[in-house]
DNA sequence: CAGCGTGTTGAGGA
DNA sequence: TTCCTCAACACGCT
């Protein structure tokens, strides 16, 4: 479900549902969620903290508690929802874990394929490990310096989608996005990322850019599983211009749009505005 | 029944 | 050693 739009979207629902409530017990129904530390000391450790904020890192989640911090990966189909105790937005069996709020209500953790992901560190670390701490910048926070990019990205022969769907490298991408990025620079995903020149370097940059973040205005990008929270939908798949449109014209030569596999994933391009 | 998928990691090979 | 590819994770949908 979530690339980085959905993340944010996410955060922001949650937000005023969880921040200044006090976590006053947790259950977890899937232990694989859990990273760190053991289920015991999780929760000895999470039950009478207070939640301060919530704010994505990347497409990471976390949530800062009085003393540590929560952070959680939603991988392909993970959903955080706030829920009055005994209603369930989604079937129970995909119910993976729930924190009690002091309000009556439950943050609850949903996850059909079960790849997601939940640990506990220590505020003063959290960033300076990982999984944070391998991720390279995030171009909706930070302006990334082009040259710098360039470097980076010609360090590699594998194809330059490969090599932005790679975190360590610029965090945020997803596969979708990745997709609509090279559409709009006009670069085929194949090209080897060591002959990506420093222009192009700096126009991948610029629409990685402008595109999450037009996603994230819209709420993030509404296919497959992804909902923000129960009912609540993005709007960005208005907007996709490739991603999934294998067969349709090209916005801006006519060209029937191509899909193949890079790097394992499927790959939407133009065969003429991206050669 | 087979193939596909929004993400990431670890094993094994070059 | 470094780089890279690909299976694996688990499950629903086409």
């Amino acid at each position: 479900m979530p690339e980085l739009p959905e993340v944010v979207t996410v955060c922001k629902m949650l937000k005023p549902e969880i921040v200044n409530k006090t976590i006053i017990d947790f259950q977890i129904f899937y232990g694989k969620l859990l990273q760190r530390p053991s289920i015991s000391e999780f929760k000895k450790k999470v039950i009478n903290q207070k939640i301060l904020n919530i704010s994505n890192f990347a497409k990471y989640i976390v949530i800062e508690l009085a003393n540590d911090v929560l952070i959680s990966h939603l991988r392909m189909e993970g959903k955080w929802i706030v829920e009055d105790l005994e209603s369930f937005a989604y079937p129970e069996r995909h119910l993976e874990a729930q924190f009690i709020l002091n309000n009556n209500k439950a943050l609850r953790y949903y996850d059909t394929r079960k790849f997601g992901t939940l640990e506990l560190l220590s505020k003063n670390e959290y960033k300076n490990i990982p999984p944070l701490s391998k991720l390279g910048p995030d171009p909706t926070k930070v302006n990334v310096n082009a040259v710098n990019f360039h470097k980076i990205v010609t360090k590699s022969k594998r194809p330059i989608k490969t090599v932005l769907l790679d975190q360590s490298v610029l965090s945020g991408l997803g596969n979708i996005y990745v997709n609509e990025v090279l559409f709009e620079a006009k670069i085929n995903p194949n090209t080897p990322a060591n002959e990506i020149s420093l222009e192009n370097c700096g126009n991948i940059l610029k629409e990685s850019s402008r595109i999450l973040k037009k996603s994230i205005e819209q709420g993030g990008t509404s296919i497959h599983s992804f909902e923000s929270a129960a009912g609540v939908t993005g709007n960005y798949q208005n907007y996709l211009k490739v991603h999934g449109k294998s067969g349709n014209n090209c916005v801006y030569c006519g060209s029937k749009i191509q899909k193949e596999f890079v790097g394992g994933r499927g790959t939407y391009f133009c065969p003429k505005c991206q050669k």
